[in-house]
DNA sequence: TTGTAGGCGTTATCAT
DNA sequence: ATGATAACGCCTACAA
């Protein structure tokens, strides 16, 4: 079996005290013990067993990330920007999806409590601000990406009313008076945000609203698909779409396509993330980026300034960015 | 602070064996005294401590996931078809990313070493033969997709060389005799697999393999473009391109398309994997179906057999599918 | 059916 | 500078 601290105490003619002090290099042990234990553990091959570690210093250096679902290529390159956080802190993640189901949420959510990690980021929660902020009281918590209007909670986002606004005020400035809104049937903030955003930006420009050219889908490529052959088909179509994600975006873009419909001389398209495929689809998209790795960053150093102990701002917005490309 | 064994054996007036006996379903436990300490339970708010559990039983229910990188919608297709398995077995998932860089690797697989896993999957290893080999005698291991020829360890995967030869000789089938091959300049096996039967189909039909129709690269949509345009830039460019990947292969539609070249009627593409994009692009891609979902769960249940100390088959090769679409 | 007690591997306190 | 020892929370012989 492994070798455990016991075993290098004896190969090393010290107490096991002594041992722990040179691996958490405390500085009171002579140079000659210590050269005696490093040659020891080097001999035996022995690594510190994490359980028992865990179990004294009652800290596991792990980390819970919910999101919901993995293959989602914005959660993905979030995921990705915590890494060198991760490294550098010497924490490890267990990432999680929650497919957006609470039962499945909160089950996951027991992972916390039975301390096996230090804390957790929440992207995207299905649970309600009651029941987050009583988690909020035993654990360390931050939300990314998605939070309740209000609340105490630490989290960490764009300011998505304004990364709308500039998208359709773009899709204004290149000429549309007519814009589609591909949005969402979900209840997030960002959802109502970019949706006030988008009639205001409007109405700033002397548009009324249309809220026939509103449609609510998914986040999905079907979702984009069907909710451009919808808004083509109405009486008086848009000359121009915005979309809640690339991916509707790219679903949009291929039923103009199919309508014989070019982008962006017949129909603009503007999307919203600027996940990787945005700037492959042919031509590019123009989209809002959301600045994904540092999202996932700074969520990340947050947390573990939390579980340090440290105070941390509430709120920290980051800056989006609009990338004008070929579809606008 | 939390509850722990102790504060229920206290509340409920038992022992703390009765309460483990409680928790862990043994049967003999009384209806009266397991009402009673299911009681407490609820009262406290009890949770039992995974720490204590895990060293106490010398398992972590854990598995160590290594992919090279998270943002690649292959692996998340992967990792998401892990998911039901390990909530069937009440594992968690310690998913990470190795940028294919071997000192990172070796890093992450201390975790293991540090029993912070049971057990490990390896996707893309970086690792030699060697090393795998004295990894998998102190622990469990499954190889996923990627494996080494003639090996002895546990792995699953489909065959790449049938999936290739069926790909290339349906592209001779519509009547390409010059076919182009944007392949991988790393040397896994399934990469030599694939260039091997691109060879060996051609022959099969009385063609000259020309190696100047062989190139390597990366799997990345720029080097899909970058090899598309080498490719029509040649004397005597081929009618369609074979690609051993499908973002590869979107690299080189668009590279394509912007040399004016129509995607099926003046050049043929064929992709690889059948990730979400493959269908999404217009027109959908022609590619080699691999079964990613069920390469997750197959490895899963496998390791997850191998840790519970049931005999596994060394190999294990799953169907692929070729899924004629649009682009050929 | 239930309780007692030892130990999983580590670290931290208190002596020396 | 080093050692002895208790404790982290749990499970499981063994005893009763």
């Amino acid at each position: 079996m492994a070798a455990r601290i016991q075993d290098v105490a004896k190969a090393a003619g010290v107490s096991t005290a002594t041992v722990s002090r040179v691996i958490n290099r405390h500085p009171s042990v002579s140079d000659s013990t210590r050269k005696k234990v490093l040659e020891a553990i080097e001999k035996l091959n022995y690594i510190p067993n994490h359980g028992g570690r865990m179990l004294r210093k009652q800290e596991t250096k792990t980390i819970l990330v919910l999101v919901p679902d993995i293959r989602n290529s914005f959660y993905a390159n979030i995921l990705y920007g915590m890494d060198p956080i991760m490294t550098e802190y010497q924490y490890n993640l267990i990432i999680a999806s929650t497919y957006s189901d609470l039962v499945r949420e909160r089950n996951l959510i027991n992972l916390l409590k039975q301390k096996l990690a230090d804390g957790m980021i929440l992207l995207a929660s299905v649970l309600d601000e009651a029941e987050l902020r009583e988690l909020d009281e035993m654990y360390h918590l931050v939300q990314l990406c998605e939070f309740n209007q209000g609340t105490t909670l630490t989290h960490v986002s764009i300011d998505n009313y304004q990364a709308a606004y500039e998208a359709v005020a773009h899709l204004i400035s290149r000429g549309h008076r007519r814009i589609g809104f591909l949005s969402s049937n979900n209840s997030f903030l960002s959802t109502k945000l970019r949706e006030a955003a988008y009639r205001q930006a409007l109405r700033d420009h002397s548009i009324t609203p249309d809220e026939n050219l509103i449609l609510r889908g998914t986040y999905s490529f079907e979702s984009g698909r069907i909710g451009a052959n919808i808004l083509m088909n109405t009486v008086n179509p848009p000359t121009a779409i915005f979309c809640i994600s690339d991916v509707v975006a790219a679903g949009a873009i291929q039923a103009l396509y199919r309508l014989n419909l070019r982008t962006p001389d017949d129909v603009a398209v503007c999307g919203f993330d600027d996940i990787d495929m945005a700037s492959q689809l042919t031509p590019p998209l123009t989209t809002v980026a959301q600045p994904l790795e540092m999202l996932g960053t700074m969520a990340a150093k947050i947390l573990i300034d939390k579980i340090a102990g440290k105070e941390v701002k509430r709120s920290t917005v980051l800056q989006h960015q609009l990338m004008i490309r070929g579809t606008t």
